[in-house]
DNA sequence: GTGAAAGCGCTAACAA
DNA sequence: TTGTTAGCGCTTTCAC
């Protein structure tokens, strides 16, 4: 390459990475041979020589959760943008998983981490940072001292709760999380606020798993028990579905004998039976904000960790154009 | 590190990468000392050296797709068995930013690329093959003579057609993808083949792009066209939950007034007003078999392109245990 | 079986 | 402005 043009090496990466001045007529030939060779300089190559990678890792807790796929699509986008690549991994809302995908990302030397902790007790963030790796968790409160987004859910769950009493119904329930992922927890929080404030007291609380199975296994064992509650604040998107499919098996019309309202959006969901109003998630501001936090550490800033809280907003009549492609 | 344990960084790289004999007793001084200072060899050096990355490249069309997400988390979870990471990028059905994608591969000099090409047509794989770097396309025809992995979407077409016609209606309409890209063009095949068996003409062909929109939009012409058929056969999920949607904004029944089967699986639909039969491609097999040929091709095999074409099948009742999570 | 030395492709520092 | 030199962290000869 650098014979190909008659310059030196050093010359070549000055005109290629359009930092110092250079000759033009130098410069033309230098493009001249990279376009006939179809040259494309190694950014492997220049990462080790740099001791910092054009790579972002990203650890999501369940890549198939539309929530997290809008997050990855935005994160990937804005990336791109500032010519940085991401690897995505998915964790599936194992500390296992999670710490492997974790030593992949040191092993590859990544310039910085987004992730949705599966776990707000176990994690091993704290080798990235030994290692001065930038990190950014999104969406839950992560483990360790990082910069952090997410959305209030408290505030989530108080407006779906909220939302649920206007309807005059008092005996109301909550399906949401495990119990050691923040968001899970924070949302109930609001559900009980909710509750307190209307001087109720929660019909049933269920913890599931997030995942669909897990809300149509708590609808189906209390309406088995014979415990349904009139209303129900379903604290994910999967498990608003899975609670549709169980009332659906059950023939329990929505929202006529079950009032449902939702966390985060239901994609897909036009052809669904019932119009379920639901706590919706900004997953691309979101996405948008993790990204900016994570370059201002990657370009060097050093201070206190920062946190960035967006509001959700109610959905009462989500429409199929109101989902987009986001 | 080597100083540490008191010997030459090539017996470091001996003992870590464990592949030549070494002296029991330095070995494990070297691993001492590794786990002394939390010690994991720069992938960056190493692939620099061997001149060939750890790190695949996979780029689909639309990551919002829940089959392309299955094949995506498959993929995954076999390159991390083999000690790879994984780079998704999402094309958008678009080829321009197909381009860009793998432009960012080739800087990263990635090891290998997998894969769904967004047209048959247009694409810059060559710029791939030139630099020795292995492509294996899954779902869809690539542009190039690589490895392919398929599935056989003609009989898909077929089956899913033949299927309709059990029910005794004749008047069968198709709404398919894109004219340019494979998948939508043989599943077409396969619905005008059963068509003509039946000694039927196609009551209706529509071509849409693979998003929940084209597929509502193709349905709503034909209801306010006065042009519907009683039965169709919609090329894709996403097409297909749009179909749904639409029905149900104009009070169509599904299946009464109007009879459909789609392509590619549901998930989340458990809660879906109707229950459609679709033909499901395997997902997860079709990934494992694009991960074999590419591990063929990165451990040296060079032998002509190979094609790998998996049968369909048709899931009449399909339920929430039958997705899984694929 | 082990160490010394060279080099992967790039860029920052220095010299010309 | 340009070229020369050195070195990022690893692995692979090649001596020993």
């Amino acid at each position: 390459m650098a014979r190909l043009a008659g310059v030196s090496p050093a010359t070549v990466s000055r005109v290629l990475s359009a930092k110092l001045r250079v000759d033009p007529g130098l410069a033309d030939r230098v493009r001249g041979a990279a376009l006939q060779l179809d040259y494309r300089p190694s950014r492997v190559a220049r990462n080790l020589r740099a001791r910092s990678s054009s790579i972002w890792g990203i650890i999501v807790a369940d890549i198939g959760n539309p929530f997290f796929t809008r997050v990855v699509r935005a994160v990937q986008d804005a990336a791109l943008e500032s010519g940085r690549t991401v690897i995505m991994c998915n964790s599936d809302e194992s500390v296992d998983k999670e710490r492997r995908a974790l030593e992949v990302l040191v092993a590859e030397r990544v310039g910085g981490v987004l992730i949705s902790p599966a776990s707000e007790i176990d994690s091993d963030l704290e080798a990235l940072l030994a290692q001065r790796i930038p990190v950014v968790a999104i969406d839950r409160r992560p483990p360790a001292a990082v910069d952090t987004v997410l959305t209030d859910n408290v505030l989530g769950g108080l407006e779906a709760t909220r939302h649920l009493l206007t309807s005059g119904r008092r005996r109301v329930g909550c399906i949401t999380g495990p119990r050691d992922v923040t968001t899970a927890r924070e949302r109930l929080d609001g559900f009980q606020q909710a509750m307190a404030e209307a001087g109720l007291a929660p019909a049933a609380v269920a913890h599931a798993d997030f995942h669909e199975e897990g809300g149509r296994d708590a609808l189906l064992q209390w309406i088995d028990a014979g415990s349904m509650p009139e209303a129900v604040f379903v604290a994910n998107n999967l498990m608003t579905l899975g609670v549709l499919q169980a009332a659906g098996e059950r023939d329990v019309r929505v929202p006529e004998d079950l009032a449902v309202v939702g966390f985060d959006e239901l994609p897909w969901a036009g052809g669904l039976a019932a119009r379920i109003p639901v706590v919706a998630q900004p997953a691309r501001e979101m996405a948008l904000a993790a990204t900016r936090l994570l370059e201002e550490r990657c370009d060097g800033y050093d201070g206190p960790p920062r946190s960035v809280v967006l509001a959700p907003h109610l959905l009462r009549q989500p429409s199929i154009e109101e989902w987009g492609r986001g």
